[in-house]
DNA sequence: ATAGACCTTCCAGTAACTGGAAGGTCAAGC
DNA sequence: GCTTGACCTTCCAGTTACTGGAAGGTCTAT
């Protein structure tokens, strides 16, 4: 199978194929005599296996334990259960960031008349830092 | 003002200073006779705008523009809480993203046993894809 | 005079691709 | 046989927003 084939089928991008081969992620791929790629099903479901981590947002070196875990057959689940909890954790981290910032944001927006006029309590804000008011 | 003073006023490390004067974000900054830069409140004021905004997220792009903003006086307030806004609605679709990924991991760990056997829906997810199964 | 804390520039690395150039290959149609 | 277009290959550069570090000049205090 050629390597668009296999993109197709793994759900990833050609170019991040040939990029999870270069940084080691995946082994490389068999050549064909005229040096294409050419893909396994064994080697397709391991870049899908990639494909929905990463979809889950771990972080490529997470990947790459995990591809290790998943071909580890002596694995403790414990293990695996672990990473997906930090992540989780880092999920949650992230989210509070967000939502702080919306927040703050949503709460200056509604404060903008956001019409011709160039008085803006977000650039007061930006300027001068969080105004002390209550309204 | 040397640079690590300007920098702590701003809160933003020098390093950071120096490459926001590189991409042309501030202005560079005068030079005393022994080549340091000396900033001036007027600048140092600037960078905490840019600080700040930076801290709600916004690409250093968008802040280019919001400096622009608040240096023009015949600005639209308009034009500042439309950036605003679209902010906020890239935070909801990056949260919601976020909530996703969180509901769909934090389910698979719930499910996983984590002990020391290596029987993991987890890896069995990212193996073979969302099961159709009702818990 | 010297130590330590500044400052300068420049280069490289981070995360994870993505775009594009230059060039080889293959399959179909004429 | 030749051309066309869709593949494939490698390699280099760019993205975002810094950050670390090296090499070397400067300032301040003792």
């Amino acid at each position: 199978m050629n390597i668009s084939q296999a993109a197709e089928q793994a759900e990833l991008p050609p170019k991040t194929i040939r990029y999870y081969e270069e940084i080691g992620l995946v082994s490389p791929a068999r050549r064909r005599d005229n040096g294409y790629r050419d893909y396994s099903e064994r080697e397709i479901h391991t870049l899908r296996f990639i494909a929905r981590a990463r979809g889950l947002g771990f972080p490529v070196e997470e990947c790459r334990a995990l591809v290790a875990l998943y071909g580890d057959t002596s694995r403790k689940s414990a293990d695996v259960k672990e990473i997906a909890l930090r992540r989780v954790a880092d999920i949650d981290r992230k989210m509070e960031e967000l939502q702080s910032m919306r927040a703050t944001l949503f709460d200056l927006a509604r404060k903008c008349q956001g019409d011709d006029r160039p008085d803006c309590p977000i650039l007061n804000e930006f300027a001068d830092g969080p105004e002390t008011a209550r309204d």
